[in-house]
DNA sequence: TCGTCAGTTAAA
DNA sequence: TTAACTGACGAG
C-alpha cells in the first residue's frame, strides 16, 4: 500500500501514516499539504515521507491535496522541509507543530471552509477592517461566569479592545462577547484600519554609494562564498553608522546575481521602519515585508509570491526565518545579539541559531551583524565556525558622546529629593532644556512602583500564580499587575496577611519617573514610551512626536534604546544601570553591556555633541567600565573568561535531556531523578531550572502521559555564578547516575549538527 | 436521573 | 492539541 507520512499540528513526536488514494497518487509529493482526518477532526498536515509498507492497523486515506496551484506545489520546498525536520529534532519539538510555523496562518480557515465545502477562491484583498469591543455603562444584572466575566473586566479596565486581541487570550472570546453584547454590557464596532504602513508611501530609489575599503572587503568575502556555494557564517562587526546595511544590500545583490533569494531577520520589524525603507529604496517593492500588522490574507499573498519566486527578498522578525524563499542563498541576522530572536513560547527556538542551520543546509551564506556581537557568535568565530568581518568605525571621527558615570554611592539626590534623579542628572536636564534640545531617560521598569509592601508585617503583594512582586500601575485605575502573567487586581485596601491598611509603594517605575519629572520641570513636555503606552505601531507615533520636537524629555524602557534616528537628543540618562545588571539571568552582564552601548549611541548623532549619564552603585562593574570606553572586544574577553571560570558553556543555558531506555521503569526513574535534580538545583539557586526531558524508545508510549510532569525550567533568579556552577554540576551528576540511555545536551551549539 | 466537572485516553 | 469518554458528585 502507498503510504504518506504526515506531520499534523498536534503535539506528538511522530508523523501519522495515511493511505494515498489512487486519484492523488501522482500529485502527492514530499512537502505537499494534505487534508487528513484525525479522530473526529480534520487537519491540514504536511507530507514528510512517502513509501510502501505495512499500514498501521487503523489506516485511513488522505482526504484531499491542498496544493491546487501547480506552481506552488509542493507547499514546502525540499530545503525548507529538511530544515524544519532538523529544527524539530534539535529542539525536541513535535514535527507537526514545527511544520505549521512555515505554513501561512490562513490554513485554519481553509481547513474549516473545506470541511463545510464552502471554500471559494476570492481574488483580491478585502478592505482592512477590525472589530473592536467597548464596555457600556450598564451594570450586569446578575453575576457572570467564566470567560464572559473576565473579558468584561478586561474591556472595562483597558478600554476599546480589538476582538482578535481578546481571542488571543480567551479562546471563545467571540461567543462570550456575543453574549455580553446581547446583555447590553458591551458594544462592538467595525473600523477601517490604515493600509500597510510600510508601503504607505512610495519609495524613492537610492543610488548605491561607493563602498569603503572594509565594506568592499566584506562584500567580496561574502560574494566569494556565495559563488562557491560554500555554506559560510560571517560575523559582521561594526558600530551603528559603519555601513552594515550597505553590506547586506550588496550581499543580496550578489545572491540575486546567482538567482538566489535572501532572508533578512531583524529583532522587531515595527521598530525598524528606516531599515525597511533602505531596502525598498534599493529594491523597490520587490521586497516581502513580513510584520505583525499583516492580515492573514495579505500574509498568504506574500507567502505565495515568495513561494512562486516572484519576490526573492523577505524581511521580518523571527518568523521570517520560515519564509518559503526560493533557492535560498543568504540569511542576514541584523542586531544578532538581540534577545528577541529567541522565541520563548510555543515552539521554542533561537532564530539566530536556526538561521545558521538553515543557511548551512541550503549551502547559503549567513551574516550575523551587530555592533556588539553576542558571546555565542564570538565563540563561533573562535572555534572556526564563523568568519569575522570587521567594519571599523568611520564615524569615530564624529566623536562618540561623552559618557559619564554618576556614582550613586557618593552623589546625593537632586532638587526633587529623589535619589534616582541625582544632582548631576538634574543639572544636565536643566541644561538640555535651556538649550532647547531633547533628553532620553532610560529606566527598565514599567508601571508606577515595582513593589507594594505592607509596612506593618513586611509582606510584599505578590502574584498568586507566579509569586513575583506585583507592580503598581497608577493609570488604568490604580491596579496591581503581574508582569509575568498579566494577572491584575485592584489596589488592595489592606495587607492580605495581617490586614494592616498601611501599604507602601516601593521603587521607581517609568510612570512615576514621568510624573516626578513633570512636576520638577513644569515647563518641559515629558512623555513616556513603554509597553503600557505604546504597542507595536503606536511606538512610531511617539517617536514621530519626538522627531517633530513636540517632546522635551522622553522616559522609557528598552524601547527607547532601539533603532530610530533622533537627531535632537543631546542627553541620555540611564537611571539605574544596576537594575539591568542584577536581572535573574546569567547573561545579565552581557545584556546590560549591550544596552549601555546602544543607549549611549543615542546621544548627539545630530547637530550637537551628546552627553550620556549612567547612574550606578557599581561603577567598577566590567559591563559599565567597558561600555564607558565603547570597548566591545575587552568586554567579550572579560565575560568569556568569567564564564570559563565558573565552567559555564559559552553557548547556551538550555539543558535538553533525552531519556532513551527500553525498560519503562528505568526510563521512569531517570525522568523522576532528573526532574528532582532540576527542582532541587532550582530551589538552591532561588529560582527555576530550564530543561526538558524527552523519552524515546519503547518506554515512550507508557510515559508519554507523564511528560507534562517532567517538563521543568531552570531560570536562575540569581546572578551568583557559583550557584550556576552548582546547578550544572548537579545535572551532570544526575546524568552519571542514570548513565545508560540518557543523553543530555547542555552545551547546545547548532553548528555541531552540521 | 441528568448535567456538569475534572481527569484520562487515543488519535494513523 | 483536541474531542470523546469516564466516573463522581449534587441539584432537582
Amino acid at each position: 500500500m502507498l503510504l504518506a507520512h504526515v506531520a499534523l499540528p498536534v503535539p506528538m513526536p511522530h508523523p501519522y501514516s495515511y493511505a494515498i488514494p489512487a486519484r492523488l497518487a501522482a500529485r502527492v509529493a514530499l512537502g505537499s499539504r494534505v487534508l487528513c482526518s484525525l479522530g473526529s477532526r480534520r487537519l491540514v498536515g504536511v507530507v514528510v515521507a512517502k513509501g510502501e509498507g505495512d499500514p498501521p492497523p487503523k489506516v485511513k486515506p488522505l482526504l484531499d491535496l491542498l496544493d491546487d496551484e501547480p506552481s506552488l506545489s509542493p507547499a514546502l520546498p525540499e530545503e525548507l522541509l529538511a530544515f524544519l525536520r532538523d529544527l524539530s529534532a534539535y529542539y525536541l519539538a513535535p514535527i507537526g507543530e514545527v511544520m505549521r510555523l512555515a505554513l501561512p496562518p490562513i490554513e485554519r480557515a481553509v481547513a474549516r471552509a473545506l470541511e463545510d465545502s464552502l471554500f471559494e477562491t476570492k481574488k483580491g484583498i478585502s478592505a482592512r477592517k477590525v472589530q473592536t469591543v467597548i464596555a457600556t455603562d450598564s451594570v450586569e444584572a446578575k453575576a457572570l461566569g467564566g470567560q464572559a466575566a473576565a473579558i468584561l473586566a478586561h474591556v472595562r479596565a483597558i478600554g476599546e479592545t480589538p476582538l482578535t486581541r481578546l481571542e488571543e487570550r480567551w479562546k471563545s472570546a467571540r461567543a462570550a462577547v456575543k453574549k455580553l453584547a446581547s446583555l447590553g454590557l458591551v458594544t462592538t464596532s467595525t473600523r477601517e484600519v490604515a493600509a500597510d504602513s510600510f508601503f504607505a508611501s512610495p519609495a524613492p530609489r537610492d543610488v548605491p554609494p561607493e563602498l569603503t575599503a572594509p565594506q568592499a572587503a566584506a562584500t567580496e568575502a561574502i560574494a566569494a562564498s556565495l559563488a562557491a556555494k560554500a555554506a559560510t557564517t560571517f560575523s559582521l562587526h561594526g558600530v551603528t553608522g559603519s555601513g552594515k546595511t550597505e553590506v547586506y544590500l550588496r550581499a543580496i545583490v550578489a545572491a540575486r546575481a546567482q538567482r538566489r533569494g535572501s532572508i533578512v531577520l531583524v529583532p522587531e520589524i515595527a521598530l525598524t521602519p528606516q531599515l525597511v525603507a533602505r531596502f525598498r529604496a534599493r529594491f523597490g517593492d520587490d521586497v516581502a515585508v513580513l510584520h505583525s500588522g499583516l492580515l492573514p490574507r495579505e500574509r498568504l499573498a506574500m507567502w505565495k509570491r515568495l513561494r512562486a519566486g516572484e519576490l526573492d527578498v523577505a524581511i521580518g522578525a523571527r518568523s521570517a526565518l520560515f519564509a518559503p524563499v526560493r533557492d535560498l542563498g543568504l540569511i542576514v541576522v541584523d542586531e544578532e545579539h538581540d534577545p528577541s530572536f529567541k522565541q520563548e513560547e510555543g515552539i521554542r527556538y533561537h532564530a539566530r541559531d536556526m538561521a545558521i542551520l538553515r543557511a548551512h543546509r541550503a549551502s547559503a551564506v549567513c551574516i550575523l551583524g551587530s555592533a556588539t556581537p553576542s558571546l555565542e557568535t564570538e565563540h563561533l568565530c573562535r572555534t572556526g565556525k564563523a568568519k569575522k568581518l570587521v567594519l571599523p568605525d568611520r564615524a569615530r571621527a564624529q566623536a562618540m558622546p561623552a559618557v559619564e558615570i554618576v556614582d550613586l554611592r557618593r552623589m546625593g539626590p537632586g532638587p526633587t529629593g529623589d535619589k534616582r534623579i541625582s544632582l548631576p542628572l538634574h543639572r544636565a536636564l536643566e541644561a538640555t532644556l535651556a538649550a532647547r534640545a531633547q533628553a532620553i531617560l532610560f529606566l527598565n521598569r514599567r508601571g508606577f512602583s515595582p513593589a507594594v509592601r505592607c509596612e506593618a508585617c513586611g509582606e510584599l503583594c505578590a502574584c498568586p500564580s507566579c509569586s513575583v512582586a506585583l507592580t503598581f500601575h497608577k493609570r488604568h485605575g490604580e491596579r496591581l499587575r503581574c508582569h509575568y502573567c498579566d494577572y491584575e487586581t485592584p489596589f488592595p485596601e489592606r495587607c492580605a496577611k495581617c490586614q494592616s491598611p498601611s501599604l507602601a509603594l516601593e521603587g521607581l517605575g517609568t510612570e512615576k519617573l514621568e510624573e516626578t519629572l513633570s512636576a520638577a520641570f513644569p515647563e518641559a513636555r515629558v512623555a513616556r514610551l513603554d509597553r503600557d503606552v505604546a504597542t507595536g505601531r503606536t511606538v512610531d507615533t511617539v517617536l514621530g512626536r519626538m522627531r517633530a520636537r513636540e517632546i522635551d524629555i522622553l522616559v522609557g524602557t528598552q524601547m527607547v534604546t532601539k533603532g530610530h534616528d533622533l537627531p535632537h537628543v543631546t542627553l541620555v540618562g540611564v537611571i539605574n544601570a544596576d537594575a539591568a545588571l542584577s536581572l535573574p539571568d546569567f547573561r545579565a552582564a552581557e545584556r546590560a553591556f549591550h544596552l549601555l552601548v546602544q543607549v549611549a549611541g543615542r546621544a548627539g548623532r545630530g547637530d550637537a555633541p551628546g552627553r550620556v549619564l549612567i547612574q550606578t552603585y557599581t561603577p567598577d562593574h566590567p559591563a559599565i567600565v567597558h561600555a564607558l570606553r565603547h570597548d566591545v572586544n575587552a568586554f567579550i574577553e572579560r565575560e568569556l573568561a568569567d564564564r570559563r571560570e565558573v565552567g559555564y558553556p559559552p553557548y547556551s543555558r538550555v539543558a535538553l535531556v533525552r531519556v532513551d531506555h527500553p525498560e519503562e521503569s528505568v526510563a521512569r526513574d531517570a525522568c523522576t531523578l532528573l526532574a528532582e535534580v532540576a527542582r532541587q538545583a532550582a530551589e538552591a539557586a532561588g529560582g527555576e531550572a530550564d530543561a526538558r526531558v524527552q523519552v524515546l524508545g519503547p518506554a515512550a508510549a507508557p510515559l508519554a502521559r507523564l511528560r507534562q510532569r517532567f517538563r521543568f525550567r531552570i531560570m536562575l533568579r540569581s546572578s551568583d555564578r557559583a550557584m550556576l556552577r552548582r546547578t550544572l554540576l548537579a545535572v551532570e551528576r544526575a546524568r552519571g547516575q542514570v548513565a545508560r540511555g540518557v543523553r543530555t545536551a547542555i552545551d547546545i551549539d547548532p553548528v555541531q549538527l552540521l
